[in-house]
DNA sequence: GGTGAAAGTTTTTCTCT
DNA sequence: AGAGAAAAACTTTCACC
């Protein structure tokens, strides 16, 4: 396991809310050099605490308007039903995340589509035939109120 | 709204999955030389395509074990009650995300946390008896099947 | 573990097509 | 709009503290 002294926290937060800083840039944040900064990243990066970086996309102007949240619950809940459905969703690129849950609903994704007809197409055809499916029930995204990345590191 | 051709989408698929990508392997990878390249990504991110760059942060590296989903009803819907909510939420840094939602549910949120106990905090002091709130039903997360960011962007 | 300078890339600008 | 060359900035390595 990791151990992180504050000023990694710092970069760890600095990067998650701007992740293509430059590094002088990153250094003069957390009070260090150059060198010392790119060391402590690149061992976090080694490490898997940085697990990758995104652009974060206005998903509406690239032409997806829909965003959907459905909750899944499955006929079996045996070891080998969640990992094939795990799989399967896997596969659809409309869902864009896939967390499994306690309680009575299974899992819960998020879906996105370009238009109400996509949609519409991709959870008749794909998702509620797929195997193993009990029950799917979906909320439309009326608007994203916040959204943030990650972990809150506040206080960090 | 932005006018995206192929270049554009490609360019965009990339930096959504790897955000720290050089602008010359950027320009590679879609068949530009890096001066244009570099033209398209300034312009895609001044029109706002592009929102932001993030790192992609391992919570539990981080110590937090606990990821839930948090379905509230409120008790009046109306467009002051509902931004309310909203406001009050972007004040809760273990909210990360808020969305808004058509049916019984007036709003889905993902809750970050340290552990369990923290969570039950956050849970009966902060998010229950928040003005206006009506139900909230918590599910914690098992497991994080699957996580891509933003939007499909698949046959760009 | 941090500093400072030097070497190697990359970003960025300029000019031309 | 895109290409090639040049300038500026940044990343990365090395020797030293």
């Amino acid at each position: 396991m990791p151990n992180l002294d504050q000023i990694d926290r710092r970069l760890l937060a600095e990067l998650q809310a701007e992740g293509r800083i430059t590094n002088v840039e990153l250094a003069q944040r957390v009070g260090l050099t150059a060198p010392p900064c790119l060391r402590r990243v690149r061992a976090l990066e080694e490490e898997g605490v940085i697990k990758g970086y995104h652009a974060e996309l206005d998903a509406l102007m690239l032409g997806y308007a829909i965003t959907v949240f459905a909750l899944v619950s499955l006929k079996s809940q045996a070891e080998d039903s969640l990992r094939q459905f795990e799989e399967h969703m896997r596969d659809l690129p409309e869902v864009r995340e896939c967390h499994m849950l306690n309680g009575e609903i299974d899992f819960i994704l998020k879906i996105v589509s370009k238009d109400l007809q996509s949609f519409q197409e991709f959870l008749t055809s794909k998702l509620t035939p797929a195997p193993n499916v009990a029950s799917v029930k979906t909320s439309l995204t009326i608007r994203t109120s916040k959204k943030l990345p990650g972990v809150p590191l506040e206080g960090a």
